[in-house]
RNA sequence: GCGCCCAUAGCUCAGCUGGAUAGAGCGACGGACUACGAAUCCGUAGGUCAGAGGUUCGAAUCCUCUUGGGCGCGCCA
């Protein structure tokens, strides 16, 4: 627990106190204990800490919120040695201002956490999955996935300093029809490197890559795939099409800095389940479902719309087929069951209809429906100069995750990916992401931290060199020192508010916001200069700063470099 | 037709569970390096929060409608 958490725990708990020595004293009558929230103003003379409880009560006791406000303040009781005062403020603001000690207090917790500092407890205990990227393996990652990765690493780094116990997992749709036509593309091109006349398929894969994969199909095999029927070939070139595809997402990954602790294969998944004969197939769903499967027109459905989704969806067609909807029951049955207390989804917006579906399934199977969340993850249009480069799946065209990383490198990208909300469409125009200026964020926040790097070098050469522990602290009472303080208070909770809510963007705003209070005061005052202890009061300041930098930084996959 | 998401400064976007005078960045204009990193800073200009109702002491935030956009609605994956 940070000491702001705790001042703020201990406020309310006097504000609660003196509400019941108002409501005895017969000034407004009592309130079972009101909710007591807490606001950082903006506004410096509306104090540091602020709430409006005044006006919740204000109903009730039939009084003004600002008479109420003024006997809660009179009836307060505060450590003097944390709070300078309390006033009313606008209409019935109880307005806290703190001490520039209290302020000061953050420093020694910051330099004694270290990489620890901005970690919370609220997840302790429970275990969390993020589920994240999960691309069909029939082409390269794009831009998309991409941003997906970002998202979900972004979300699991984040749950896990709030601190759950994460797993990060890549489902790999490695069966059905979109396997055999990846065979089908390179089965055609392997059979052209042979000079035969072999059309792509209608609906086959039109990208360059097919051909890649067919020139190693044929390095590996030869000629042997020419004479085989497609029954054998297809099924074997599936699979080394696939292996190949996964072995090229894996190294993307790596490279963008994404590691997975589990892969989990469709394929394996449904094999699990016997032959794909029919009978086999329903008996296997009868059993998992019970009494929510029903067959009509030859098909058997779950009754999903008994669980909130519009209407009841297939599970095996009238053909024997499974749907792919029974992959998601089967996969989502197999996640309840290694028992996580939350289950993240990271999914293309365009899949947001299926956010009942796959709830209605949950409850289906006897499981609760509320650890599962799904974060929705827009678009990415990728501009040059301004101008749209047009993507289509079908032709094969778009723009791999491979070169933005090559254009842009893996930090602009990543911070970019992060700077929206996810569920909102993202313009990525590569050239304002290459650029080093000032248009492009991630330059700002890392640029602070590298000079505040090359301060504490600075320092040491000069011979003021860390940790600060010892430093004079109250000696940092410069507005912009005591701002730059507040800043630094607010992490954990910004931290902890990110990963309950699954919106790792506010990171990249903190961050931005930190580091122009930085370089603001960094302009303005100088750290190192003859006054000793000053300057050892400001390096503990300029130290404290740098680790949460780097901290929120590592959260968002960024590097914090010491030199640029 | 039904459902989900969105509309905030010229541009790109923040705005936490409703709170005080709606914020950044970019772009524009004007300034700041003989001291720790000018990839920086300081200042100026810029708003009917799409529109109309409603709830509330109080609305960019919640509800309804309208307009204008994106996406989804298959025994496809």
């Amino acid at each position: 627990m940070t000491q702001l958490a705790r001042l703020k725990a201990q406020v309310t708990d006097d504000l609660r106190e003196s509400l019941r020595r108002t409501g005895e004293a017969g000034e407004v009558p009592s309130v079972e204990g009101p909710e007591v929230v807490w606001e950082y103003p903006s506004e410096p003379g509306f104090g540091d800490l602020a709430t409006p409880v005044a006006f919740a009560l204000a109903r009730s006791a039939r009084r003004r919120p600002r008479d109420i406000a003024e006997m809660l303040r009179r009836h307060l009781d505060l450590d003097p040695q944390f709070v300078d005062r309390v006033e009313v403020g606008g209409a019935g603001y109880l307005n806290l201002f703190l001490t520039k000690a209290f302020w000061q207090q953050v420093i020694p917790g910051i330099l004694t956490g270290g990489e620890e500092y901005g970690r919370s407890r609220v997840g302790a205990g429970k275990r969390a999955q993020v589920e994240f990227v999960s691309a069909n393996p029939t082409g390269p990652l794009h831009v998309g996935h991409g941003r997906g990765a970002a998202v979900g690493d972004a979300v699991a780094n984040l749950l896990a300093a709030a601190g759950f116990a994460v797993e990060r997992e890549f489902y790999v749709n490695d069966a059905g029809t979109q396997i055999e036509m990846l065979a089908r593309s390179v089965l055609a091109r392997y059979r052209q490197g042979f000079k035969m006349n072999a059309p792509l398929p209608e609906q086959g894969y039109h990208g360059e890559y097919v051909r890649d994969v067919a020139a190693a199909l044929q390095a590996e095999v030869g000629e042997k795939f020419l004479d085989l029927p497609e029954q054998e070939s297809l099924p074997a070139i599936g699979e080394f099409a696939t292996r190949l595809m996964l072995e090229e997402i894996k190294g993307d990954l790596e490279r963008f800095g994404i590691h997975f602790d589990s892969w989990v294969s469709e394929k394996a998944l449904l094999s699990r389940w016997g032959p794909p004969d029919r009978d086999r197939l329903v008996a296997a769903v009868r059993d998992l479902f019970g009494p929510n499967v029903y067959e009509e027109e030859g098909a058997i459905w779950l009754r999903t719309s008994a669980f909130g989704d519009d209407k009841d969806r297939v599970l095996i067609r009238a053909n024997g087929e499974p749907t792919y909807f029974i992959s998601d029951c089967v996969y989502h049955r197999e996640k309840c069951e290694r028992g996580f207390d939350r289950l993240i989804n990271v999914w293309g917006a365009d899949h947001h209809g299926y956010i009942p579906r796959v709830k209605a399934a949950l409850e289906a199977l006897g499981y609760a429906s509320e650890p599962l969340h799904v974060v929705l993850v827009q678009m990415v249009t990728v501009l040059r100069g301004g101008m749209p480069i047009p993507m289509s799946k079908r032709s094969g065209e778009f723009v791999t995750l491979a070169e933005v990383m090559d254009e842009v490198g893996t930090d602009a990208a990543r911070f970019i990916f992060l700077t929206r909300r996810s569920d909102s469409p993202l313009d990525f125009d590569l050239e304002v992401a290459k650029a080093q200026s000032m248009e492009n964020p991630v330059y700002y926040v890392q640029y602070a931290h590298a000079r505040l790097s090359s301060v504490l070098r600075e320092a040491e050469k000069a011979g003021v060199p860390g940790p600060y522990l010892e430093a004079p602290l109250a000696l940092l009472d410069q507005p912009e020192e005591i701002s730059l303080l507040k800043h630094l208070a607010l992490y954990p909770e910004m931290v902890e508010a990110a990963a309950v809510t699954y919106e790792p963007h506010r990171m990249p705003a903190y961050l931005q916001n930190l580091a122009g209070e930085l370089h603001g005061y960094y302009n303005k005052y100088r750290i190192i200069g003859a006054d000793r202890p000053l300057s050892q009061a400001r390096l503990a300041l300029v130290s404290a700063t740098r680790t949460v930098l780097a901290n929120a930084l590592t959260l968002l996959g960024v590097k914090a470099p010491e030199r640029m």
